[in-house]
DNA sequence: GAATATAACGTAAACGTTTAACTGGAATTG
DNA sequence: CAATTCCAGTTAAACGTTTACGTTATATTC
């Protein structure tokens, strides 16, 4: 098998307290032996076996990451940046992917326990009480991104999704609209749900517009829901000049489902999406959208991390900011 | 801290070996210690540690999964495909992002030796001799995605590229085509570059189509590169009446480019693309692709890794077969 | 009823590190 | 020069498991 440490102190003439000593740099060694040892370790291709490290050290150096959808646009990015830091700061991320599932979730939970990873970041979904208690249980740091806990205490990375819709919806009011529908995600979603939803409202309420409950019709962030939400609202109230869509995905469906009905965009009508996801950009005409730094996000999340896990402080949360990117799908009305 | 099987022997008035026989039913015991034992356990809370577990097997239960770019929709299915069998089969993956640089893919290879994965996926790369000598020297077993190697004892899961490449061009020559334009990955690429090429010359060539270097463009998978190149075509070439993209990025490139120039898709031009991502199906007009089963491939390459792992046999390489989805972006010429 | 087999455990070594405690000798101090 | 400090190094325990081996007590066999 691959050689150990014992080895190398036998190789090198010293004893392994000594070895360990010079991989650590401790210090306590003469030159000569630090030599010797540094030569041993070359000539055998000795390297450190971190489980065994783990093991004294109560330190994996590993975080694990749970995500409802880890092939999603959004939560690949986001993963994306958090590895990155990670790596950087020699951490290594083991991948979940909890399809949003309860059963799932606490399976992977345990599963983290048992490897003893020091942290874990949790994305894109509602930490429930059962999750936050099973993590509480680990003595682990947790930290969310672009997600919601009960718990304050809970560092987490997002935006302000209320005033990040706001904005969109003020956007569109800015180029002219007032008759402007929007596709929610879930209903009942508390996370990126009904936050956006009071942001259109707001946004609605500042500009004197009244609400018409026909303009607010919900879907799941994807893009089917997306075409489906638009051809009921086309359905129902052809009257509208814009949308405001709470996902890209489902903006890009609005696309899909306008061009399947001959509506012309930005000429007959005006989409806005949300989240800022790479596609955005790729899909014809280009999508205006409000951007979330989504790498950013997972980036910061790692940072907070690491810093939960080395220093043990309990670090507050992370609100960054959204901007809006225009692109060919929003047109001024005369 | 965590209670341990220590903890759990001495609530149960037991020894270790005993819990730990019950814990892996290796039998040895009677019905009513196993009931002790679990009980202590219950009250205790109490989950084993992997770590310690891996120390004495030379298991983690972990595998290594290196890609140049995760945030990619094509690396992103691959790996849901990958992590969703290894955790039913309780395995857990830690991510590696290369960025296709050499470096960086060494120090992973390093790190995961160091974390004593039992075995390491590569994907959408070359794996070049550096690395596959390190991971040689890690005893380790190790299986391409969408990759290629020179060592044909490497088990790989992977579409034959040639082949459908050369079924996407006769899709368009069996629609009436004749002019038809190729944008390829990386000139030099022996993985996706070349075999593709080759597949549009062998269909060329079964159809009595002269070839015309100025139709075979070079872009590097990406969306940019796909806009700008068929730009280039429609200066040099404009008599084409379709192009076969060796991405679905760069597919959707060109659609953008040819919604910029005034094209119509499939009116004026046909597109068909490669890969099969998401993507494809939410851009206007749908994309015509030739599809890889990401998903399913990365299930295999997942599948094989274990069966390398905890049978020791050297598994045999596995093809996977591609298909053509038709949508929207192929016109039939009269 | 002695010899043997079996069931139900316990003991202790091993995995590859880190680290506290110890040791012997050289250098420094008073 | 004796006492002290310091340096360079060793010894051994510890981390939390698994497992080969040993040890009882009881059951079975002849």
């Amino acid at each position: 098998m691959n050689p150990t440490i014992k080895d190398v102190a036998k190789k090198a003439n010293v004893s392994i307290a000594t070895v360990s000593r010079v991989l650590n740099n401790l210090g306590g060694y003469s030159d000569k032996t630090k030599q010797k040892v540094n030569e041993a370790i070359r000539e055998l291709g000795y390297q450190p076996n971190a489980i065994a490290r783990g093991l004294i050290n109560k330190r994996t150096h590993t975080i694990g990451v749970l995500f409802p959808n880890v092939s999603s646009n959004f939560s690949s990015d986001i993963l994306q940046g958090i590895e990155d830091y990670a790596h950087g700061r020699n951490y290594s991320v083991v991948v979940c992917n909890t399809d949003d599932d309860g059963k799932r979730t606490m399976k992977y939970l345990q599963l983290l326990r048992e490897k003893q990873v020091d942290g874990i970041i949790f994305s894109s979904s509602l930490l429930k009480e059962e999750y936050y208690e099973a993590i509480q249980a680990m003595n682990i740091p947790v930290v969310l991104v672009s997600a919601a806990s009960n718990h304050t205490t809970v560092p987490y990375v997002k935006i302000d999704d209320c005033l990040a819709a706001c904005d969109a919806v003020e956007f569109l009011i800015g180029k002219g609209h007032r008759k402007i529908a929007m596709i929610s995600g879930g209903k009942e979603d508390l996370l990126s749900g009904t936050p956006r939803v009071d942001g259109y409202m707001r946004a609605l309420q500042k500009h004197q517009i009244p609400f018409d409950s026909r303009y607010l019709v919900y879907g799941d962030f994807r893009f089917e829901s997306g075409c489906i939400q638009f051809e009921t609202l086309m359905r129902t109230v052809p009257e509208i000049t814009a949308v405001f869509a709470a996902s890209d995905e489902m903006a890009i469906g609005v696309l899909s489902a306008a061009y399947k009905l001959g509506l012309r965009v930005p000429e007959d009508i005006s989409v806005i999406g949300f989240d800022g996801v790479q596609l955005a950009n790729m899909v014809v005409p280009p999508l205006t959208t409000v951007s979330q730094p989504l790498r950013e996000m997972g980036k910061i999340a790692s940072e907070t991390m690491i810093r939960c896990i080395e220093t043990g402080e309990t670090l507050p949360g992370t609100i960054v900011s959204h901007s809006i990117i225009e692109r060919q799908t929003v047109r001024t009305l005369a």
